[in-house]
DNA sequence: CTGAAAGCGCTTACAG
DNA sequence: CTGAAAGCGCTTACAG
């Protein structure tokens, strides 16, 4: 494990050069301070307490800190239960507090005795992540998927079960199919959108964006998206929301406002965790396992750190499932007029 | 701020004992060991890299982590909210697993520049809540009471508002009223039995061992509390469940098997969040604000660390709240009757 | 079981 | 803007 000495003879300047970097004195010149900082990230170092070297793993927003949301509670679950196979302690950060004026993130971390994250982000902060992963800091980011090859990342891709999603609205008869899209466009659901795409373009439907609502991923937006639902002339017979509370919410105010779910209207759900089960009927939806996500996201961090070099990348692309349950039936057009349908 | 060197002299021996006691050292003299370790309690010591403070707080579980229940997840909410105003960083432990053999508490949580804690509990676990607060360590609890004087904790109780819930269900004509507790028997829980004997006792009604049902305080607790219900010679015409998935599970399940919520069953649930928005019907409940515990937790926390000596007590009992909403209703007997009550 | 001494890790006036 | 030196904080053989 390198020392500030170590590092200072690596970079060819003083220990007190290579303090004064970390602690992100205003003096350093910039390409001092950069050499010393990308040095550290390569060999590692992390600072001591006398001789006992400081070992924590952060879990860390790069936006708004949604802890709370299924998602994320989720995630805690799985690497909390990782925790106890590794030597490391977890410590839950909000990247624009923390982060000193001039600072960069690598030196904010060794600064705490971080010597890995997990990052959270969303669509507008992805640069964050990206900057991270450029500085050479050992990262992983969970739920968005990067093209940017330095960025190592574990992602659910949602798009083919989504595809299967609506294709079983369309099997059941339904031609009008509305989809609730967060307002944040995040890379997962515009997955979705796209697997809803894929969807109709496979069955000769063609595609309406007014039947695209964008809504919060909260309670409030699937309550929101059913009223808009309601209003719209020739209403659609089935939806396809993308966020697990937002589609608890439109199933509860669908059925608020009289509609039978699914007699009236079919609702396919997203879900992170345990939701569809907590539902009455029990809600049809496409399944990530955001437990099997922080888990592995932990993991991956811990054999990153491990190596002493930072060449390995970690992109790893995990499924999701639909699973059929009991918020999809027949369109309401048809069971009229006892039609049955074969596709 | 004290070093290892000032505790040395307080205590009368030399900063190399101070060193082992902290880290454990098999060779240090009990006493020895206890007076040094109890210094650093009382004169708040924190170890630095270099000259820099270290300043964590902990999240720390006494008993298995359950992050992830939307208690602990409202939890966490609240206290990442409050981080933004501190400039402490959350650190999440698990006790049982951090704790090298023959540490203390207190030692464990200075090897890791921790300087104060929240401590989450069951009730097997208070003697370790109890133990972290006779060291003098910083410390509050939350969601579990003590008699112990030396314990600072905020906690909610429910035993009025379960009293309301239940005097409710009886103001509707419920006369057979099931109780659906948590198989861990924690503080919180205990509140709310006690609730409903207290809504009996005023009510004249006679308290029956058999209408309360012990389930575990999860999805497949509520679905078994409705079987068990459901073979329960005259069964019973109202229910209260405890915990907030365990109450929303057995909403489901009931309406699962036929019955209708609130007309063939009334239903009053638990909740720490927002779930009660999130069935249909909306559910009656006792509620808590458990983001509000975790600020308030975190606060207090702060001002104990800000004071140098530790006698202040924080000792903070919140409210609940009983809301109506719609899983509740006239029993079916009086309602087929046409009697109308009058209480 | 404990201390005096050596010594590492890091930081900070001080000097240039 | 940087280094040599002083010095604090903590730990660890070594000695008793």
């Amino acid at each position: 494990m390198p020392s500030v000495r170590d590092i200072a003879r690596m970079a060819g300047v003083s220990p007190a050069t290579v303090s004064r970097a970390i602690n992100n004195h205003p003096t350093v010149g910039k390409e001092v301070r950069e050499k010393v900082i990308s040095l550290m990230n390569e060999k590692r170092y992390v600072p001591s307490v006398g001789r006992r070297q400081i070992t924590n793993i952060a879990f860390a927003y790069a936006d708004d800190i949604s802890l709370g949301s299924p998602f994320d509670a989720a995630l805690m679950h799985g690497m909390s239960e990782c925790m106890e196979r590794f030597e490391f302690d977890l410590m839950v950060l909000d990247l624009k507090r923390v982060l000193q004026p001039h600072e960069t993130y690598s030196q904010m971390f060794i600064r705490k005795g971080i010597c890995g994250a997990v990052l959270r982000t969303s669509s507008q902060s992805k640069k964050v992540c990206e900057r991270i992963a450029a500085e050479g800091f050992p990262s992983v980011v969970v739920g968005e998927r990067f093209d940017n090859p330095l960025v190592n990342f574990i992602y659910a891709d949602s798009r083919r079960s989504s595809r299967e999603a609506v294709e079983h609205l369309i099997n059941l008869g339904h031609r009008k199919i509305a989809v609730g899209l967060n307002v944040v466009e995040d890379s997962d659901h515009l997955d979705r959108l796209q697997g809803y795409k894929d969807a109709l373009a496979a069955h000769q439907l063609s595609f309406d964006s007014r039947l695209v609502l964008q809504v919060p991923a909260r309670r409030d937006g699937g309550e929101q998206f059913i009223r808009r639902l309601e209003v719209m002339p020739d209403r659609p017979t089935a939806v396809y929301l993308t966020d697990p509370v937002a589609a608890v919410a439109a199933m509860v105010e669908a059925q608020r406002r009289g509609m039978r779910v699914p007699h009236d209207l079919s609702i396919i759900g997203f879900d992170d965790a345990q939701l569809r089960f907590l539902t009455f009927p029990r809600m049809t939806a496409v399944c990530q396992d955001a437990r099997e996500i922080g888990m592995a996201a932990f993991a991956a961090l811990q054999s990153l750190i491990a190596e002493a070099k930072s060449t390995r990348r970690v992109q790893r692309v995990l499924g999701t499932e639909f699973e059929v349950h009991e918020s999809t039936a027949v369109p309401p057009v048809l069971r009229h007029e006892g039609v049955s349908i074969a596709m």
